[in-house]
DNA sequence: TATTGTTATACTCTATAACTATA
DNA sequence: TATAGTTATAGAGTATAACAATA
């Protein structure tokens, strides 16, 4: 029997809500919060695109993106124009401002990180990141992962 | 210069995203969410409280604590009832309910953790119970345990 | 028929500000 | 003056259901 540990949801809660406290008190200025931050780092990298391939990426319900996306069009962070080939679709570009605004939020994202894992050796921090991959990875698929006596509800 | 984790704050969120989902998909039937949970459970340990003392245990503003206590009393949790001693407070009490689903909420707990945590070792899942500690006590203080050069702000 | 995105509606968590009652 | 808790109000994330437009 391994070891558990008590309250790891809790422990994952306190983690996850002071490093999205931290920056949006460092971000304060701009108002930029943590998943408007992310949605727009997303924009960034892969240039643009549209609302169901970000729902994807985000892993969350597209009219949910729909909401941040309608938060950020009115905040000037990024904005909604017609899909060239798919009259359904539109696709999400970002403003100046939001390019102006990144390289800032991306050091600011950095410094967080940095200020959280101070006294974390790299052999610490690699194992950090392998947990929480794990984590999210056992999860997602829980049937998969887990003691098959207890799985009564998969077939559900 | 140490090694960084690129996205820290997705992978915490993802992986608390994830916990608090499979959580609350295995407790529908009761509609007890993490948060509520987490309450609930230190009511049960700590026997009785008010109100303020959730919110330092919780690490909330009172207020949020009081909204709450609104939504656990009405789908029937929790009851408020007069302090005693101080005619200004209130204390927290588990009903009947609470006290019957307990016992389950706490194993589902226990199962989902044991789900997330398969195929990490007693040292790997020691080594993240750590890392997440060290994470909320470093962001508490941040500016106690960050590189002094960056620390413009600190004065405010 | 399937996909993209929306409206409508609603719940939870969280918070700031202003306030009452009481200590 | 300080504390316990509230009302008023609000932002943000998230969701289900129903729907329109288009592929």
């Amino acid at each position: 029997m391994e070891q558990q540990i008590e309250n790891l949801g809790a422990l994952l809660n306190d983690a996850s809500r002071a490093v999205r406290r931290r920056f949006e008190h460092l971000t304060a200025e701009h108002g930029l919060s943590v998943p408007q931050w992310r949605l727009l780092r997303y924009i960034l990298i892969e240039g643009p695109c549209n609302q169901s391939i970000l729902a994807d990426l985000l892993d969350v319900e597209p009219i949910s993106v729909s909401r941040m996306i309608d938060r950020m069009e009115q905040s000037g962070w990024l904005k909604r124009e017609p899909h060239p080939d798919d009259r359904r679709a539109r696709i999400i570009l970002p403003t100046d401002k939001a390019r102006t605004i990144a390289p800032q939020a991306r050091a600011t994202a950095a410094r967080v990180y940095a200020e959280a894992l101070v006294g974390l050796s790299d052999s610490q921090r690699h194992a950090l990141q392998s947990a929480l991959l794990a984590i999210a990875a056992n999860l997602y698929n829980p049937a998969a992962a887990a003691d098959p006596r207890h799985e009564n509800e998969t077939t559900e």
